[in-house]
DNA sequence: ATGGGTCCT
DNA sequence: AGGACCC
């Protein structure tokens, strides 16, 4: 019997990136269908063109230009502003839920940004279409897939047939044209995704992932970012931007000499990438964000505190508004953080942040929100380095909800679940258990620990209002990071031990459950 | 750069 | 709290 977690990550897998050709401009097409494709449109965030569609590219106007320089080369762009993710994100959250329909687990889906999707499609049936080993009419190979290993070969061919199925159900269903990469790992989809578009997909043969790898430029490396190309600039001179991964795998023939220049953890997975090997997974994306944020970053001087705060509490206002309508369960999050950018630190950015007050009512009192931002504000702008920043210097804030706590929702219907004792046994040895009378029903390394505690002194302090509820277990568990016992209650309902001032949120998930039932 | 996100230290 | 990475 083979280790399904080991037959997981068995390389190689069948792996489909999906691109979205130019999101954003073709989100502004989808959104007002009489704007005509041979229009040239420009999407605009503060004085730069972040994307164009394809009619403005062919007219000279390129990703991440400034304004002025694209209207200069295509004086009729007809620009729309893109500063608002809204409208962008709810494309892209159908999108994903149309993948999700049409590609249901074992397929794993991870989004990236707003526009890419991986999809593991190894566990998918063979598709109907891949059977005369022909690949569909718009897919473009890397190598020669006749000559590579027969099994792998039908697997990329049927990977190849899913990805078109894919981009057809985006383009019937959402109105979006896409571009695919397909190969056997995260690393060959994503680098040959690019290399016919729009609206074509490319699949690479496994035995030219390396060669292929070894003629990029080595800044083309997913994961080698400006922190490793100054670094490696700085030990080899000669390194230009049209040095490509080959000349790197010379210079740096080992995990061992890469990882002096990028790090025991970066350098050995970069040294593997170069040689065009990686086993990493498809994750599936989280239908809860670990964190929701709003910024707005600004060119002319603010002029005092008050307006810099009248910028934040309209950020805060957007987030609020956005913790209010996306998050697809109940969440509360554990920290409100404020973050400024100021010109003259070089465009760092430096942040506060607090708990969330108010427990599970936070939402309830809006002012108090308010007045916690502020204060992180005024003691960012109270701490630059050697003393206060001057108010016109910032120009950049952030506001964020972070690390939200979800109640666990793996309460389906007849799906197994552990014990509470199960759960109590893979606590470990710190891990206490106590019931309403006080007597000990799971393991108890801890004698101390537990000698000092006790139910109704635990329930009384944390939660008085379930105080009288005898079938509420109290967990006491060692919280490593915090180097001290913290207090969880063992939900009745399914196997999830709950912070008590999430316990709230928490049923409110069962009763979610109820309804769907 | 912009307006977001991820994970790791 | 910050850094590095991604789009």
């Amino acid at each position: 019997m083979q280790d399904p977690s080991t037959l997981a990550s068995r390389s190689p897998r069948a792996v489909i990136l999906i691109d979205l050709d130019c999101f954003y401009a073709q989100c502004e097409h989808v959104r007002d269908p009489a704007l005509s494709t041979t229009t040239p449109v420009g999407i605009q965030q503060k004085n730069i063109i972040v994307t164009a569609n394809y009619a403005a590219r062919l007219r000279g106007v390129g990703k991440l230009m400034l304004v002025h320089d694209a209207l200069r080369a295509c004086p009729d762009l007809a620009i729309r502003n893109g500063e608002d993710l809204t409208h962008y994100r709810a494309y892209s959250k159908q999108i994903w839920a149309t993948l999700r329909a049409h590609f249901p687990a074992p397929c794993a889906i991870e989004r990236l940004g707003l526009d890419e999707f991986f999809i593991d499609v190894t566990d998918a049936p063979v598709h109907p279409d891949s059977e005369t080993g022909q690949l569909p009419g718009d897919c473009h190979a890397v190598g020669d897939l006749a000559g590579d290993d027969l099994l792998a070969v039908e697997a990329l061919v049927s990977a190849s047939w899913w990805a078109h199925t894919a981009r057809h159900h985006i383009l019937t269903e959402c109105g979006f044209t896409t571009s695919a990469g397909i190969g056997p790992s995260k690393l060959a989809a994503k680098l040959v995704s690019s290399l016919h578009k729009p609206n074509l997909q490319t699949v690479i043969a496994p035995a030219m992932v390396a060669v292929y790898v070894a003629g990029l430029p080595f800044r083309a490396i997913p994961g080698l970012g400006s922190s490793v190309r100054k670094a490696l600039r700085e030990h080899f001179p000669t390194i230009t931007d049209s040095t490509t991964v080959a000349d790197l795998t010379t210079l740096l023939p080992t995990a061992a000499a890469w990882a002096r220049i990028a790090g025991a953890r970066v350098g050995p997975t970069l040294a593997a990438l170069c040689r065009g090997i990686d086993s990493s997974l498809v994750i599936d994306t989280p239908t809860t964000p670990t964190q929701l944020s709003v910024e707005d970053a600004f060119a002319s001087p603010t002029p005092s505190i008050t307006d810099l705060e009248s910028r934040l509490f309209t950020l805060l206002q957007s987030v609020l508004a956005r913790f209010d309508t996306e998050l697809g369960a109940p969440a509360v999050p554990k920290s409100l953080r404020v973050t400024i950018r100021t010109r003259s630190s070089g465009f760092k950015r430096t942040s506060a942040s607090a708990p969330v007050v108010g427990g599970l009512r936070w939402r309830a009192d809006e002012n108090a929100v308010l007045r916690v931002a502020r204060g992180l504000l005024r003691k960012l702008v109270a701490g630059g380095v050697g003393g206060a920043v001057d108010v016109g210097d910032v120009n950049l804030i952030n506001v964020a909800l972070v690390h939200f706590d979800v109640p666990s929702s793996s309460t389906a219907a007849g799906a197994a679940q552990p014990t509470l004792l199960a759960q109590w046994a893979r606590a470990g040895p710190r891990a206490a258990v106590l019931d309403g009378g006080g007597e000990t029903t799971g393991p108890v390394h801890d004698r101390a620990a537990r000698a000092r505690l006790d139910l109704n002194d635990i329930a009384a302090r944390i939660r008085p209002d379930l105080h009288d509820d005898d079938d509420v277990l109290v967990l006491v568990e060692h919280d490593d990071a915090a180097d001290r016992m913290a207090i969880l209650m063992a939900c009745p309902f399914c196997a999830a031990s709950v912070a008590p001032w999430s316990w709230d949120v928490h049923m409110v998930a069962h009763d979610a459950d109820d309804n769907i039932d």
